[in-house]
DNA sequence: CAAGGTTTTGCAAACGTATGCAATGCCGGG
DNA sequence: CCCGGCATTGCATACGTTTGCAAAACCTTG
């Protein structure tokens, strides 16, 4: 209501300088007096001056602001990965620019072009992939993108994820250890590399000790279809005695489809899960799992798109953070082998 | 690498017409003959033209930003609020930059600032206060403010909300008519105005009936402090046979801690939550709980943000949306009577 | 004190779009 | 055939900033 925006030649016009001596002032690489500066900056407080960001975007070309593509936000590693790579780029002047893709690619191609529009310095993908096609364009336009927690063969394209690979040898190793031979793996969604790599890892840890396992379902990472498949595999001639799901999300599922059946856990059957998510650690789930040290992940994040974003050709690196084995009650370490 | 940024007057000059045509082809109010659009748009598709946000921003003044401000999002409430915000906007043309503020109030004020900065058109803030102050510069700048799941008594503020005071009262009821006689509250934070009505209503509905808590205990909407608490509860000399938490994601930690006590549920002590989250519904807490309609309320949350932007002296409202308790095994309807 | 170098400063031209204004084109009705 | 009215178009300017360039001010050194 008072006075609307006030610019930064209202500034100048106090100050008694030109214009161009404030956008010095407020431009972190600038030359200006220190006599300039605090009369500058005396006037911009009276005046409550702040610069617009979309006018130092459009001459500048960069927006400081970072898109955010995220698939589905009910598994919580999700919205603490959110939460940590907002919290990382804010401290470096960077802002997110959040959109949910819950649904399919086509959206994804959609999002970018809206995220083109708003100039984004960069993009974060966050498990969803991005067809090569898209990241032709981002790259034809000078937008780095990095995936967080998703990795692409094919294409050039930076990406963090955990040592899913080893992840999964982890959990076998460590079921194998605790005695079980009868052992069942709910695997993330095979169409993304983090479920698929885990399940590489478990499997091979498992053929190389000469162990086949019992059951190998795709649960898509979905509580519906992991806690079906549960029980599919508990209806089987073969139960297994121990069970290895994708992610904690699903693990969830899969300890409520065997209580309700009055399974006992671990007693009867083991459940490892992947994540480590805070939930995994509630009294209820107690649940052994696989961490992904999100906050590393986030900061190696973060690192990887600033440095591509101040130096254009940067080379695309992909980063791959190991993660202890958490053990809990759902698979212990000493399980008395079932007889 | 190509063809870096493609302008209008690229599209212009392959059409043969002039910029401003151009302009009026992508301007959804403009006026152009069906000729100039046709040609306008197959140049521009053919050079692969998109406005520039910022540009068009800056002149317009509105950017299609609104800025996000949340709290924490540890609770999963928080997370499907995003998650329904950000697909709401995008369908009218909206896009959300989202803003963590974990902390504190000074940190609110420094985020407006950068929010402002960016010529936001509207600021919604989840679960996270703003001061007169704050509002303040708001309205003198002109950008609407709609809290979502908060409410603000002294100033004049746009708020979507849940009915709390209701809310409480239906827990009540429905704890009483149970049958049970010793119960106690785990309040949510009484610095919200969401924790202080759902404790107003309870403790309402309670006194009509002649009963008082045997303990009410303010569990700051942490987990901690609420496991805590409920424990203080039971080890005292007249232990509740029925609690009601301030939201979920308090109840399950209350449970997990009565369960480490042996304490049964419901067929000891009865558990009811708020907001009715997803893991409310998870086998392993059952939880019966008051619903928070977290779609309506952001049907709500939308379209008033978007009728303050539209029309800047429209009034700001406060919306209460009603929400059912949704009954489960954590609180059953016919609990026996402890004896 | 003069000369040379370095920093500071103002001027003006961008950045890519929207839009008021006047001019042009088009249409039907008389 | 002419004229009034309306839709369409181009011209030019504005939005609020950054930045190259050259002039001006300052400091250092001999």
């Amino acid at each position: 209501m008072a006075q609307d925006k006030v610019t930064s030649l209202d500034v100048a016009k106090r100050a008694g300088v030109s214009q161009s001596a404030v956008s010095r002032v407020f431009t972190p690489g600038a030359s200006a007096s220190p006599k300039t500066v605090e009369k500058v900056k005396a006037a911009a407080s009276a005046l409550g001056y702040r610069p617009n960001m979309m006018a130092r975007a459009m001459i500048t070309g960069k927006s400081r602001i970072i898109g955010l593509i995220v698939a589905y936000l009910d598994n919580q590693f999700y919205p603490l990965a959110l939460e940590g790579l907002s919290n990382a780029l804010q401290a470096q002047g960077y802002h997110l620019l959040v959109f949910t893709a819950s649904n399919a690619q086509d959206r994804v191609t959609e999002i970018v072009q809206d995220l083109m529009d708003y100039q984004v310095d960069g993009i974060i993908t966050a498990s969803v992939g991005m067809s090569n096609d898209l990241t032709a364009r981002c790259a034809a336009a000078g937008i780095p993108v990095v995936m967080f927690n998703r990795g692409q063969d094919e294409t050039e394209i930076s990406a963090v994820t955990s040592a899913n690979v080893a992840g999964g040898r982890k959990a076998a190793d460590f079921l194998m250890a605790a005695g079980h031979r009868h052992i069942g793996h709910i695997s993330g969604w095979q169409g993304s590399s983090t479920g698929r790599d885990r399940q590489r890892g478990f499997l091979g840890a498992l053929a190389a000790a000469g162990h086949v396992p019992t059951h190998v379902i795709d649960g898509m990472y979905d509580r519906q279809i992991a806690g079906d498949a549960a029980l599919t595999m508990m209806d089987s001639a073969t139960p297994p005695d121990a069970i290895f799901v994708g992610n904690d999300h699903m693990a969830f599922a899969v300890m409520d489809a065997l209580r309700s059946r009055g399974i006992r856990i671990p007693d009867d059957t083991a459940i490892i899960g992947y994540d480590d998510v805070p939930a995994a650690a509630w009294a209820a789930y107690d649940l052994t799992t696989v961490r992904q040290p999100v906050n590393q992940m986030v900061q190696a994040t973060t690192e990887l798109i600033l440095a591509q974003i101040t130096d254009p050709d940067a080379p695309a690196r992909r980063i791959e953070i190991d993660g202890p084995l958490i053990t809990r009650g759902s698979a212990p370490q000493n399980q008395r082998t079932k007889t």
